[in-house]
DNA sequence: GCAGATTTTAAGCAAAATTTAAGCTTCTGT
DNA sequence: ACAGAAGCTTAAATTTTGCTTAAAATCTGC
């Protein structure tokens, strides 16, 4: 995946580039924004993220001549300015989607990622353990065979595919899954998570998914 | 780290307990703004979460109050309203961020992550003697080994770890692993440290945590 | 609008984590 | 060296949490 930063206060976006980069993209900058339209429209990036106030061609402008070539590619936009007027504004010029400054990396990450899942579809392969998902076939296969998963199976398994290595935890899973936000009193994860574990043994994959008790689930790296 | 929520509605409240209870705070809760003040005076918090709206003293008012005495310690505000002159006024008010409803739980954690700069990209790893932790994965190793721990070993392991170099009295062990409706007169962190010893122990990681008598504990530097 | 599939709720059970309590050991000041 | 205080250890009681099922509710395609 390969990550465009335009963003002219250096401290920031080294913090980025090398955020991203232990992430596993491949990051370039541009300090400014005609440096950054004229290197995204010469690259095929996957995703540009573009801080809103930038010296000479503001980030706005950079995002709308951007789009007129490359409608596809996702642009997010790093802003200080949060009020509604702005963002309407902004996602008008064509950004995918925006985050507040100051903001947790963690959270652009996780903006990033789903704006990787709507638009990229060339290679769409998460896999660990035996299991392996083809998110443009919406197909999963565990050491071969073929597991058929309901839609909420399916989406919670991406969910924790996603996020192998890190512990999701149940309000995380509530959100990202369900798109609950307020009602901790639920067992449908339990439920799903049993679901799931049931199809994947039957197919030779046991202990895939991991219980964190008192947090959540995990599926681990290797 | 410790945590005081002071929310009406017990929905929302219980929610975000849970919530923050799955991410290792110590979490008490308010449901009004007098309680809610007192309440934050006559304890040490890390962090508030205020709703704006409360029932009797209103969110900004306990803001205020609570600003006159502890200055340092950062206020989230939980907030319907959205115009620019409450954002203004809040924050004028000593808020040190807010959130709109309905928001994702997700971004509430992103941002009391900055307010308490332990974001999980900036220093994902905690670590001392062999041991290291690692607070995304929910996973501790000593000695590359993997060691399991208990939420309430991981908690407390944490605290230990981020003051490293710093005595721990027991009273402040209590008030941040464990809450505020509990008991002075227990043997809890004695046992629970003895848990953790036991199973550093086994994995070669012995005299991690050091006893300072008639104070409490300290993991030392280097 | 029916039949089957999917999702959600609820409840009992099992397992694990937490807390209490009590006896033992170590340390400290005299 | 002794007495008292502080901390350590263990086992058992209590509470919490997750697993599993079955049944109820909801959705979907015909």
């Amino acid at each position: 995946m390969r990550v465009l930063i335009i963003e002219d206060e250096p401290g920031i976006a080294n913090f980025l580039k090398e955020g991203l980069e232990e992430e596993c993209f491949a990051v370039d900058v541009a300090n400014n924004g005609r440096e950054g339209l004229s290197m995204a429209l010469s690259n095929d990036y996957d995703l540009l993220v573009v801080d809103w106030l930038l010296p000479g061609l503001s980030g706005v402008e950079v995002c709308r001549q951007f789009r007129k070539e490359c409608p596809q590619v996702p642009v997010i936009f790093l802003t200080a300015k949060d009020t509604l007027d702005d963002v309407i504004f902004g996602l008008e010029s064509g950004a995918s989607d925006y985050i507040k400054k100051p903001f947790a990396f963690e959270e652009l990450l996780a903006r990033i990622r789903v704006q990787l899942r709507t638009s990229f579809s060339g290679n769409p392969l998460l896999q660990a353990g035996g299991v392996e998902m083809n998110l443009a076939a919406h197909r999963i296969t565990c050491n071969g065979k073929d597991v058929l998963l309901t839609p909420k199976e399916f989406a919670l398994l991406e969910y924790l595919l996603r996020n192998r290595g890190i512990v999701c935890t149940r309000s995380r899973i509530i959100e990202h899954v369900w798109d609950i936000h307020f009602d901790a009193d639920t067992s449908v994860i339990d439920v799903y998570v049993n679901f799931l574990r049931k199809k994947l043994d039957v197919s030779g994959c046991t202990d895939l998914i991991e219980t964190v008790r008192g947090v959540g689930y995990v599926i681990r790296e290797k």
